[in-house]
DNA sequence: CTTGACAAACCGTCCAGACGGTATCTTAAT
DNA sequence: ATTAAGATACCGTCTGGACGGTTTGTCAAG
């Protein structure tokens, strides 16, 4: 019998540390190491407790699915305010959300899930939808071909930055910001 | 017993049929789909046999990588040969490569690699040292930041035909192709 | 008669999920 | 204010199956 079977029931808590135990797990010991026993074991929770909040494992990566999303959209939304120019504001939000990732905490929870999201067909079209929301929602300002490419580079960058495949230098990530800033206005 | 054991040996080629079938299953079912069970068996080989040819499961995965970047290295070499211009000439050569991939067969040994290629930190590590080599041998002519932006949105965009995340009709297809090029050039 | 190319059965481990409980909280009638 | 009656939030164990890898056996070719 453990602590939190004693300690003041605060489920949501509960469930915001399963969620992000099973982020750091993931970072720390690749995909195969999220599995419910690590998982519950190193949130100080069982694996039936587990299962309360998660009913299983696909509801579990969802949950993280959603909560990163979540996170996604506000810090896009947020960054959309500070843009006065209509045309190719979505994208330059986006654009500056995969700048921002790399080295702060969030990205490996992003991390995560992109290789969860590759891996399991229901996640991939979870992702799938929400991009096609997105296409929907800044149809006016964001559906140019120009757009369209800096979204991918922005993919393509991130994408680097998982696989850590390409070194670039400050300055060189600076130049190419820029320019694609330029390539969403135009 | 079956036929396989009777029927005339030919190693390199049941090797071989083992990598399309691993390329196969993991096309149809996911990572998860490829098993030394399913794969030996949708080979017609039992799992011994398999296990002659690799000696385990990262053994296959890697002869798959290596079938894959060996296609991929002839594939460019081709097409640097078709190119004039020395600047740019590895970039486009690439980005010839990704457009090209949409909708061949071999576009789907592609798609297994990529999602295994971020579970495994070994594929991640040799997918990494592959690029790194590249970037050596052409670091005369395609290590501006224009030409490292057209990389990283061709890996972007062979990334949205993995997931399916973006419809790109042929026609913007086209035009970004071309903006790509373009910026390679200068 | 040795060796390469398989077959087939088997083993140990790991893991998702089920199940049957118990403790704590909420609600509402008294 | 009490308390009975659920509802909710967990716990701990068990199981069935999958999976990677091993071992032993078989057969054909050189």
């Amino acid at each position: 019998m453990s602590i939190a079977h004693h300690r003041r029931k605060q489920p949501e808590r509960v469930r915001q540390q399963l969620l992000e135990v099973a982020a750091r797990l993931s970072l720390e010991q690749g995909a195969a190491g999220v599995t419910l026993d690590a998982v519950s074991q190193a949130a100080g929770v069982s694996k039936g407790g587990l299962l309360h909040h998660f009913p299983n494992k696909m509801a579990l990566l969802e949950g993280l699915f959603d909560d990163l999303t979540g996170k996604l959209e506000r810090t896009i939304a947020e960054e959309m305010r500070k843009d006065a120019v209509a045309h190719g504001r979505f994208t330059r939000a986006y654009l500056s959300c995969v700048f921002a990732l790399q080295g702060e905490a969030d990205a490996q929870g992003w991390q995560v899930l992109t290789i969860a999201l590759l891996s399991e067909p229901q996640l991939r079209e979870r992702w799938r939808q929400w991009v096609a929301d997105r296409a929907d929602e800044y149809v006016g300002t964001d559906s140019s071909a120009g757009c369209l490419l800096v979204r991918l580079a922005a993919d393509g960058l991130w994408l680097a930055d998982i696989l850590r495949s390409h070194e670039i230098d400050p300055a060189t990530r600076q130049m190419m910001r820029a320019q694609l800033i330029d390539l969403s206005q135009q």
